[in-house]
DNA sequence: ATTATATATAATATTATTCTAATATAGTAA
DNA sequence: TTACTATATTAGAATAATATTATATATAAT
């Protein structure tokens, strides 16, 4: 068994950030904090294959920051988390260097 | 030339949270958030080895998320950002889930 | 000068992510 | 049932991140 280095509040905050730590994902989380989309409009907007698309999903899915919905043959994902909404704000802001 | 399939805004900000998907990383922060500390004595810390944890510092340090400054033969770090600060307490939070 | 201490950098091997292509599943409609 | 549409999963190759080892740099003290 490997030993184990790092806390499990460290390294469950590192897979949240892990999780936000592509392009695409980061422009999939900021326009699901427009409104719902489902996967096919998400595809088109960011023109990557609906394979990766998925990929990207789930990964959002599994670190709790998007939950999806089925809606007849469509599934439709939206922010899970609220407070990635307002970190993506600070970050967004900038450096903040220092007040 | 490769083209690119992201914007600049959306490049940057994923480093940005690159930049804190480590468990060392992030617990390097949260121990900055505290006071100034050395290499030497984040070293002792976290228990990994010396450059190691240089490399580490210096992705956080290249994400302008710390700086680092000479004293005699030490270095020390501090944090440069505080909207990351703010960021980071909002998702050590917890998943505050859609209110 | 030399030595010692603290930190950084470079090279390499290992491990983890990512994209693509092919396939699978789930729901709907006929 | 079959066919169709939307999404998910899997496997593999390419790429990137990480830890380790060795080496380099900078400062201080002698």
């Amino acid at each position: 068994m490997k030993k184990k280095r790092y806390s499990k509040e460290h390294e469950e905050l590192s897979k949240k950030f892990r999780a936000l730590s592509h392009p695409a994902r980061v422009k999939l989380v900021e326009d699901l904090m427009e409104k719902e989309y489902c996967v096919g409009e998400m595809q088109r907007c960011l023109s990557i294959s609906q394979p990766n698309v998925s990929q990207h999903l789930k990964i959002l899915k599994d670190a709790g920051i998007i939950r999806g919905r089925r809606e007849k043959t469509r599934i439709c994902y939206t922010i899970a988390d609220d407070n990635v909404k307002k970190a993506f704000v600070l970050f967004l802001k900038g450096d903040g260097s220092d007040e």
